[in-house]
DNA sequence: AAATTCTCTTGATTCAAATCAATGAAAATA
DNA sequence: TATTTTCATTGATTTGAATCAAGAGAATTT
């Protein structure tokens, strides 16, 4: 039921079996239909949510209606609005299912427990944080310093996995261009200048 | 000396008197002339930097050896490559002042020991690094979802104190933009179509 | 099974930012 | 102070992604 979960913590935090048991009383899981909502903007963001099976995205809607995808998350992948949760401030992100969906949620107050009252559980948020936090800055430097070409091509290479389950249009809007451009880079790496 | 450091650390964790004296064993101070290297590619990142005073940026060099700016840090703010100082790998950002600075470095076995003993230090780098990860996000969003033109507005009303103390070709390589389009953006703004 | 909606592709056109280039002003250096 | 280098501005041109548009194939819904 928590397999993944466990499993995630465990490859940044060793816990022993106890400390898994005490943990699990925080967690509740969640099943998602496709298309459902874990999430929608108005709302106080209620919940950390970590994949066990299926794929979700997060996006905002624009003043113009458009979507802009700002976030994937598959299995293993942990996905909230982390703004709207830590301070209990209202959420302009959207969180909903690409796929069925098996979640493992932890809340706000079971996450501020932990938090205070075991060191390990803090110390795996800080380095899931920091993890987080490299992995973007990574995709900031590709943004500013690289041609959408490139910037898909390494895309691909780092997460083939979102590439073959999520529609094109959607990795169009998470790297911020425009559909027909993605189907044309793919068109120019397929055929390599005839 | 450690005036600002503490003072940032309050605000986010309250320290007693006595832990603040123990904390600032492990602190050193570091002045930087302007121009001055404080880390360069090649090395594994040694510290995090606080600024007590002055401004330093952090930028990579990439294959054509165009510099591009990834981060800005004045009074207040850390600065560190967090890649390379957490997994002790071999960094390929920069960082120089640009301008006379004062610091506070906490080199990575301080850095360890503090979190390992102290838990008020590893909630402050949670914390640290989560609102840098939020920041961060919000720039991404920028990124995919605004034109030029409004993000360097939404760029001047967050950091207006970044645009006056540095040089306006910085500004452009930190958004991905040329320098001839930031000035043209600069008088679109300031004649606004005749 | 039929109808509808969604998704990707391809072509033509538009538009905005990059590039190339030149100039004057300001700052740094000798 | 004179000289050199850096910086910001402005104009002309090029380039590449967005937009507009149409059609074919899949997937969903009825």
């Amino acid at each position: 039921m928590y397999e993944v979960f466990f499993q995630k913590f465990n490859e940044k935090v060793k816990l022993t079996p106890t400390e898994e048991l005490h943990i699990q009383q925080y967690l509740t899981p969640k099943k998602l239909r496709k298309r459902q909502y874990l999430h929608q903007e108005g709302d106080i963001c209620k919940h950390i949510a970590l994949v066990e099976k299926g794929a979700l995205r997060s996006y905002v809607v624009d003043e113009n209606g458009q979507e802009h995808i700002t976030a994937f998350a598959l299995e293993g992948w942990t996905i909230s609005d982390l703004s709207s949760f830590m301070h209990e401030q209202v959420s302009s992100q959207n969180i909903d299912a690409l796929e069925d969906c098996e979640l493992v949620l932890i809340s706000r107050t079971s996450h501020e427990e932990l938090l205070t009252t075991m060191p390990k559980y803090e110390t795996y948020v800080r380095i899931l944080v920091t993890d987080a936090y490299v992995a973007l800055q990574k995709r900031m430097l590709g943004m500013i310093s690289m041609s959408p070409e490139n910037r898909y091509k390494s895309f691909i290479e780092l997460y083939p996995n979102i590439v073959q389950r999520v529609a094109q249009h959607m990795i169009a809007s998470f790297m911020g261009l425009s559909p027909e451009t993605i189907s044309r880079i793919r068109s120019r790496i397929n055929n390599p200048k005839p």
